[in-house]
DNA sequence: CTGAAAGCGCTTACAG
DNA sequence: CTGAAAGCGCTTACAG
């Protein structure tokens, strides 16, 4: 038996005296195997510290029992500065892999840059979690080399009908539904819509369309004016309410297509002498941590990150497995905290907030226009 | 030639001519093959999407390009609410590796459970970064573990003495110091520390006792009661702070630990009527994004995580090809923003800030005990 | 229930 | 500069 170097399967057979692939059998817990037998090589393989040497059962099964995350982002600005809502995400994965006891590979990349999705090709991994809003235009092509090569993968974004391969998301138009219903019940009545609004974006897409049927429903037209593109960062959230506020249209709320945009705006808004919720009722989506501690806390469309976790892990699984699987769109919950008003403004000190509101947007238009 | 399946490094040299050993060395890129035959063979090799299969060449090669990432925390007490300050830790580390053109494998591991650290072992990853605070007690034993195995590993975490394996950390005692010497300028005299404050937590006893030396160094003798244990979340530092307040001793400045801690304090603060910094001055560690969104924005000892990610994966790599490495202590900075008054605070509305800082303690005091 | 043998797809001496 | 051969450490039919 060698002394140095790690030992491998042919050592334990020997000390156990049986052959090695009886080792193998009873350490994959193979039930042909005598339980005695099972016993003895077990006791063996603890006490060296014999682990299986993943890269030739890998090899030899043809399954790396390992999933690739791979997250991209527009411009990946600063490497501390990944999307939170993107962090728990993965954060939901991880666990939701090793409760089913596979590993994780996560990888950063640029949608503009050539991806290397090659984790399946390279046998590193079984199937890839794809988790990241870029442009779809962009996006698509590269759905489809992976489709081609027949590449096992689950993507986290909008469910779409055209969909290639599966999706899990969240019920954006729903999301967008109930964040409008919110501020229209709460009187607010010219609703500007601050995200990209076009199918390059289909998450963000859906999240408007939903808007504008909350508003349709309630008798209002959505405002062409009152739309502002963003990507999905705070500067860009910031920036879309500054051109927003420069173009001079009122408005008494403001529905964010992501909390980062959000935070953005309220920032914007502030710099403007702008009050939240008093002049400006704001609404994010995603629920990120960071939305409970902003001032004011950031009412918001919650998306179930655990759940999507888990719900990429095991639809990735049943691709793997050949077992039936197929997108799914999860509920969205609408948090109310207190960027908008609830349970705030004593009517003595604040005067009644649409009318402020209104007061507030014109104030601002004529201090910036 | 084989129709479907993956091509392997046979087929590549059977349509290229040559042997497989050739191919092998061509995609490889090494010297020796001539330069008209490796071009074909990358041709062709594009052509069919080959990718070498990375369990065979790690099998026969004996290293993995992967390194792992072990992420632990006390309780793991949800899924999605990771600890920030590692989450930009993991970002720093996943793009360093990818510069040095390894992947990286992550998992979350509950530091009361037995770890499986396993990844270097099963020959799954070269090396693996540890990444986490707990009990250093418990820590300590499962360094011993990796010592004795062999194991490559970095940690990152307060550099000590008696050192089991390198670390890369921050100056934490240094930070401390320049928390406490920030408050002390600012005329602060009763500063408590919200934290754990012994060897079982050594970065924060580090942070603990730079604070020491600071009050030392200006005269003054930490006060005990001033200082309660705190792991590093939000809901511990209210905690946290919510004991110190009942203890009724007065404070004027609070130096937190963690900026998780802080915001936790903040609100168990502002739950008592108490102002920031107007009646505490608040001080965090870490420089987390939420700290600069936080209200008022958080005066924080940054950590340079960017710099760190980097470090983590050059000195792993280093001690896995056998070359010099060592342990690090990086610089943290001192970011001042409004959680301890600076530029605030007309002489007019607000009462020189230690008296009314007493005020409130006290005032706190017979509210609450 | 167990063993002998083949083979997964590479890398790496070795020989020429 | 190139090829034939061995071998990394497993898993998996196949035979008994």
């Amino acid at each position: 038996m060698r002394i140095k170097g790690k030992p491998n399967s042919f050592d334990i057979a020997h000390l156990a005296g049986v052959s090695q692939s009886t080792v193998s059998r009873a350490l994959r817990g193979h039930p042909t195997v005598n339980a005695e037998t099972r016993e003895r090589i077990l006791a063996i393989a603890r006490q060296l510290n014999y682990k299986a040497d993943k890269n030739a059962s890998s090899l030899r099964s043809k399954h790396s029992g390992t999933l690739a995350l791979l997250i991209f982002e527009d411009p990946t600005v600063d490497d501390s500065s990944i999307n939170p809502f993107f962090l728990s995400m993965l954060g939901s994965v991880t666990h939701a892999c090793a409760r089913h006891g596979y590993d994780l590979l996560i990888s950063f990349q640029e949608l503009s840059r050539n991806w290397h999705a090659d984790y399946e090709d390279c046998h590193k991994a079984d199937g890839i979690i794809l988790l990241g809003y870029g442009d779809y235009l962009d996006y698509r092509g590269r759905l489809e080399a992976l489709v081609e090569q027949g590449t096992h993968f689950v993507r986290w974004g909008a469910v779409l009908t055209d969909q290639l391969g599966l999706s899990i998301g969240c019920d954006n138009l729903r999301g967008g539904q109930q964040a409008a219903d919110h501020l229209l019940a709460l009187g607010r009545r010219r609703i500007a819509f601050v995200g990209n609004a076009s199918l390059r974006s289909p998450e963000f897409f859906e999240r408007y369309q939903g808007y504008g049927a909350a508003l349709r429903a309630a008798g209002l037209t959505p405002d062409a004016a009152l739309q502002v593109d963003a990507i999905s960062t705070e500067l860009a959230g910031f920036e879309a309410t500054s051109t927003l506020l420069q173009r001079g249209t009122p408005f008494d709320a403001l529905f964010a297509a992501s909390d980062l945009i959000a935070i953005g705006a309220m920032r914007a808004l502030a710099s403007r002498g702008l009050r939240v919720p008093a002049d400006v009722a704001v609404v994010g989506f995603d629920d990120i941590p960071m939305a409970s501690f902003v001032n004011p806390p950031l009412t918001t469309v919650q998306q179930d990150t655990r759940r999507a976790g888990e719900l990429l892990v095991e639809t990735l699984l049943n691709l793997i497995h050949d077992d039936p699987a197929q997108s799914i769109k999860l509920p969205a919950t609408l948090v109310v905290r207190q960027s908008c008003g609830i349970g705030l403004a004593p009517a003595t000190s604040n005067p009644p907030r649409v009318a402020t509101a209104r007061r507030g947007a014109a104030a601002a238009r004529r201090r910036h226009s």
